[in-house]
DNA sequence: CTCTGTGAAGTCATTCACAGCG
DNA sequence: CGCTGTGAATGACTTCACAGAG
């Protein structure tokens, strides 16, 4: 165990982890080995166990992990044991659609306010859910009565910097930002964006390439894995 | 200009000088310096020049590099002079919205179909647009037929991995991944993955310890400077 | 003997610093 | 001069390899 800064590298694979971690418990798995767990996703396992070392000896020599009790771990690790309440800025489609969106429960996050500045969205419902879009300009009373500590940003790129300043005023320390603009944050605030133009051009940076892939793939068909290709009915 | 092979992390940046070079045209600013498009969003002016030496010499000495060209090259460079076309699979509430998504089209993108295996959902069309969702076995087909060389993956993360066996099986290269699973991908497919749950807990372990605000981010996010904090009425 | 935890080595990315061109 | 392009230096992250615990 040693107290030095930690990389988000390291912190997003804890996550990734932490996933599979509560699936080997769903499945009554008892113990794994760092070996075992980095074969799921193509890792080493020094560096698994290097991760899990930063914040602790939670290994048993010879044996591995204890499932259920790494789970837990690294479940305190992330800050996920406690609740965490959201509020989207921006009621359009990805606003909205985040706002119904599973994923978030899963980790602990509950959306609790959606907000906008559209007086034809102000008032109605989000889906079918019975969240309520509220007018952003009440953004720093809801922040303090909902309790709200983490803010999603899903409004266009050229009003998101402006956006973050209300935020950030409101005193909300963590924030998902959808906008593709390079936000400023004060200190103690972190900002972490999602920016799918980059994404998106990424790939097309690699469709734009002749693939050199298939230099050392010269029978053009080599999977990974066997790749089933039976019809398929369920999405 | 050598022929390396190029790092993501260059790539990405590439996108990113992108963007700001099309407002730059936009403004009317004819030259920019590395300098002065590094202090846009804080980086080191060697790590741009960097970043274009990779592909060229685009730049003038004592001068700086020319916007509009610069900007005609990196838009060559990313293939983003050709169409892409690009097909969503999945039309729950994140499907939807991406289709709607405006993001899509700035880069070049066209949503040209939608699929879901829900026979409520087949035959719907998507919000207010003329997308109609299609039936997710016929995939193959409408992939040829409407020359779709994208797809994103919006399906739950249980049966992602089976979306993308169709998907490689219908000859698609490039993935945009939104499920919460690590996808095995044959070699000559790029799979990007957007997963917001990391995100998420990334900033769930900001919140927990609140002492380490102060660490700075490995790759190259925002430092702080200082915010304006006006009240904002604007959406 | 197996598997963790960790220093040391290796690899990759960023920043420095300066020669040299316009 | 000012600014690019780039080798050399630094720093960050990953992998190796092994001592030592169980």
């Amino acid at each position: 165990m040693k107290s030095e800064k930690i990389s988000e590298l390291t912190t997003n694979r804890l996550s990734v982890y932490l996933r599979c971690l509560n699936l080997l418990a769903a499945a009554g798995v008892k113990t794994i080995s760092s070996q075992a767990l980095a074969d799921q996703f193509n890792l080493n396992s020094a560096q698994i166990r290097k991760d899990l070392a930063y914040f602790g000896e939670f290994g048993v020599r010879g044996v591995g992990y204890f499932v259920e009790s790494l789970r837990e771990h690294i479940t305190k690790i992330l800050g996920l044991d406690a609740q965490h309440r959201v509020g989207i800025i921006g009621a359009g489609n990805l606003g909205q659609a985040l706002a119904n969106y599973n994923g978030f429960a899963a980790s602990n996050f509950n959306v609790v306010a959606v907000f906008d500045n559209d007086r034809e969205k102000i008032g109605r419902s989000v889906g079918e859910s019975d969240l309520i879009i509220q007018d952003v300009r009440k953004i720093a009373r809801v922040v303090r009565d909902e309790n709200i500590d983490v803010a999603v940003i899903a409004v266009p790129a050229r009003v998101a910097q402006r956006v973050l300043n209300q935020i950030m005023s409101a005193g909300i320390k963590a924030v998902l930002n959808f906008a593709p603009v390079r936000l400023h944050a004060r200190l103690g605030v972190k900002v972490k964006t999602v920016d799918l133009t980059i994404s998106l051009e990424s790939l097309s940076y690699f469709l734009a390439r002749p693939q050199i892939t298939c230099v050392t793939n010269p029978r053009g068909i080599l999977p990974y894995e066997e790749i089933a290709q039976r019809e398929e009915r369920e999405l």
